[in-house]
DNA sequence: ATATTAGTCGACTATCTCAATCGACTAAGT
DNA sequence: ACTTAGTCGATTGAGATAGTCGACTAATAT
């Protein structure tokens, strides 16, 4: 029930767009630094989040990453999607990539992994960039005034 | 977040012992054959099952495989950890195996991450493969009169 | 006793996925 | 034109996954 590092970076680099939302285009060096992300892997991992229309970028000086919608718009759960693909524990429960097991009618397991799916997918679909953004802007204020 | 397919063969064949459980003693051909496993996989499962204790077993004829403690006392949970680990989907949250990631204070991910990990560990931590058993029953009763 | 049945153990392998790296290219500013 | 910075495809190394295999050991039935 791991949540792989491509997922993790992913998260970090939208939260840090997020954040920093009003200041307009990051550089991918920028977002790398600020969360300890490799740069050359955070390229792949950002680009694959503008194919799926989350980010969007501009070339040249003056360039970088921004999002290509408001924070408040953009869940953890469809980041994690594009990023990891299907919520679920297992396939025959998950809701974007359905695909029965053979044995479906005899299983009693089944409701347990959608239970689980449901749970998962309840958090992270009501979660926005938005929620992560003011959360890490608390944490980020008590920290420097203890 | 996916269960591997050891979880899965693992908490099959654990469901075949639990609504079994008062034939005692099952071969693992058996439990392969009831719930499509292949043989000689299931067979280090079962093992590793029982080297946690979960299991135990009987050699020579009328010998196999059978739950060390009642259905009603194994949550889906522990077999799950057997087999694939910690269920927190980052090790940061982690209740069994816990190991900070640097940059905690600021980072505004964590609270998430412990939300997802306490919502898949409750439901895991309350069902049991009595449980389970009892569903699985259902379901077939369900499926031979409709 | 001994043949047969069935679990035990360690090692082995093929395939895949993960996490990353690289080089060459293209577009945007100055 | 020159520099900066994102784009794209390919490749790689390590480690995990999903199995297989052969030889061994213990229990039972005859
Ligand atoms: S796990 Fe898919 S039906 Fe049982
Ligand atoms: S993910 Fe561990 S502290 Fe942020």
């Amino acid at each position: 029930m791991r949540l792989s590092t491509k997922g993790e970076y992913a998260s970090r680099a939208m939260l840090e767009l997020s954040v920093r939302y009003a200041e307009g285009a990051l550089h991918i060096r920028d977002i790398s630094a600020a969360q300890g992300i490799p740069e050359r892997f955070l390229e792949q991992i950002l680009l694959q989040l503008k194919r799926a229309g989350y980010l969007r970028s501009r070339k040249g000086p003056k360039g970088g990453y921004f999002l290509a919608k408001p924070p408040s718009r953009i869940s953890v759960a469809e980041v994690i999607r594009v990023m990891d693909g299907p919520l679920a524990p297992i396939d025959c429960v998950s809701v974007t990539a359905h695909d029965p097991c053979p044995r479906e009618p005899y299983c009693g397991l089944k409701g347990l992994w959608k239970e689980v799916r449901d749970a998962v997918a309840e958090i992270l679909e009501r979660t926005t960039f938005e929620d992560m953004a003011e959360r890490s802007r608390v944490a980020k204020a008590r920290s420097v005034t203890p």
